[in-house]
DNA sequence: TTACAAAGCGAAAACGTTTTCGTGTTAAAA
DNA sequence: TTTTAACACGAAAACGTTTTCGCTTTGTAA
């Protein structure tokens, strides 16, 4: 077993100094063709590579992103993760995963892991817990340090960073919209909780809509979800309060689900129910993933894009290092890019 | 923005050295209790934390794991992913993710960008490329440097590392034997080509368990599908072929696919030749994924507990990393530990 | 010959730590 | 009073780089 080779071996090997060696390797003219074909002959042979540590440690940035996500068996979080990962890879940088398990403290832990130099800027996207605790001070911290921070997703307006995030109020009103043009006249939304950001947009967007053709919306109709971390329990919840739904509102036609599982689980209660999708009963979901495109029937969707939000916020904190680097004025004009969403028709409408 | 505090500038405030500081931080009885006070309410208020990079570079190791796969997008490794993440960060060490994309290159690429001191090991699983060219010099220098390498699932008996793997063949096994318990005289395997190691393991167990039950298989059951990137092609592609499958067998009964797409595309094709699902047709199918458990009807399938694989690989290759640190003869032992399957019965069997 | 520029190389600092080994001061023991 | 031990702290090396600056040697022009 050779460890790694170093340029002070290579240096001892061949009787000259480090810093000849260096130079020699990266084709300093100060050196002689002689030597520096000498030393790039021994350094091929031995393998060498420089020591990244050693690096990063000298000019002070890692090269690596940190991403911070809630959890990543998810569709749309691994797919923002391949999106992140494509453009840090074309652009030289790696990319280090902290899971927050969608609790407050593992987010703080783990940012302050990653924070201590490991990293040289943040992608992220908020804890379900704090976002109800509303507590930001970490994220606050971080930038103050001068550690740039792009979140994606679910995002707080009141920090002071670049954000990418889906049109989600838009998004729903695309999907109502089809519902309310496929002649369905009792629309019901199954939602989260409103602190869970995005749920809240959803549900905007679903009572734009039916504001928009002069629909009144029916409390009755909207059915909100306290989305824990998902267990068998919550499952047999989930089912039982969609069935409630059901068997209160006879009248129901259409659902706007705002996320796969509880457009595929209002399926499978309508069907034991006895409706038929998408004749009696007409469903769009929010959140293309695999369940979508290979259940049966296949969902009608609202595509969020998760790759292109990975890719853009790469590129964006990317940027924002690397004009740091340059200009020492820190622009402290931030963006927020909106990704368009996509209806995408399939079996669960008409 | 004040920069990040170092033990430098901590000592130039208070006037010390820096081996002052250093030590006050970490309690050394060497400090007087009145120094140490002072430098600790400094560094507390300055909100100091030691450089991770310095003491990567210091102690020659980086406390973090690297991962490299083919895909995250895929539940199987994602659960990986979080078991890894679990126990890597109870026990201190970070994570650091590369995806091969299924392609040598990238694989060789990731782990030549990983393998220069940013990371102390690697926890892989080998991209369907590698596998079809079976090329393993990278894994094999990697080692010869002095960098372990823990496989999972798809392997390559040859490396010397230690390996965490499902037991695929009686996985596979268990599965068809509950179709034959379950009256199948025809059953039918969806499975990929033999250079993708699980795919020929799975249908090495569908062979067995045949052929413990005296059933003679038939060439025309056993489908091969080209498993190339998943494209919409592809699925169409996938389609036909088990259309073709069923058509020219109308007796199958049976059906065991080696990955959940494939029993879902299965079974949408059987529905629409007018099979009944599981009264006509059975259909069990490996990988217990969101598929499985959410499309209609759900899939008994076998779980390959990726989490617990994923917890198990890190334990494995942080072992050895700190066992490599007090011990400096290295145990050129390796284990392999086979993680069993469970056979989850939903509404796709009888 | 003298002066000087260019060429080729090495010493040293710097990045931020930890740790070993001194060293000077004070208090206790001889 | 002298010796010694304990105490409190600092200097320096080390991890592996890159880069600036200075030094020596050689060749060329004056």
């Amino acid at each position: 077993m050779k460890r790694k080779v170093t340029l002070k071996q290579i240096a001892k090997e061949l009787d000259v100094s480090i810093s000849t060696v260096s130079k020699a390797l990266r084709n300093s003219i100060e050196i002689s063709e002689d030597t520096r074909q000498k030393v790039q002959a021994f350094a091929k042979l031995y393998n060498y590579r420089p020591n990244n540590i050693a690096l990063s440690l000298k000019n002070r940035k890692t090269k690596t992103i940190g991403i911070i996500i809630p959890e990543i068996v998810h569709h749309f979080f691994s797919k923002v993760i391949t999106g992140i990962e494509l453009v840090a890879n074309k652009r030289g940088y790696n990319v280090i995963v902290g899971l927050s398990n969608e609790s407050f403290d593992k987010e703080v832990i783990n940012m302050q892991m990653l924070a201590n130099g490991s990293i040289d800027g943040f992608i992220l996207s908020i804890a379900k817990e704090t976002l109800q605790q509303q507590d930001y001070h970490h994220f606050i911290e971080t930038i103050n340090q001068g550690m740039p921070i792009v979140m994606f997703d679910r995002v707080v307006n009141e920090i002071p960073c670049d954000k990418v995030i889906v049109d989600d109020v838009k998004g729903a009103k695309k999907a109502v919209e089809k519902l309310i043009s496929n002649n369905c006249k009792h629309i019901a939304i199954i939602t989260t909780k409103d602190y869970v950001s995005v749920g809240k947009l959803r549900t905007q967007g679903y009572l734009e809509a039916l504001e928009d053709h002069k629909i009144h919306p029916k409390a009755s109709l909207i059915l909100k979800i306290e989305d824990k971390l998902l267990s068998d329990d919550h499952l047999d919840n989930l089912e039982n309060e969609i069935e409630q739904l059901f068997k209160l509102n006879k009248s129901i036609d259409g659902i706007f689900a705002v996320n796969e599982l509880y457009a595929v689980t209002a399926i499978k209660v309508a069907r034991k129910l006895g409706l038929e999708i998408p004749k009696s009963l007409q469903v769009v979901s929010f959140s293309d993933g695999v369940l979508s495109k290979h259940s049966t029937p296949s969902l009608t969707t609202v595509s969020q894009h998760g790759q292109q939000i990975g890719e853009k916020a790469a590129d964006l904190l990317i940027n924002r290092l690397e004009l740091d680097e340059t200009d020492e004025e820190e622009e402290e004009i931030y963006e927020t890019v909106v990704i368009e969403t996509d209806l995408i028709e399939r079996e669960s409408t008409k």
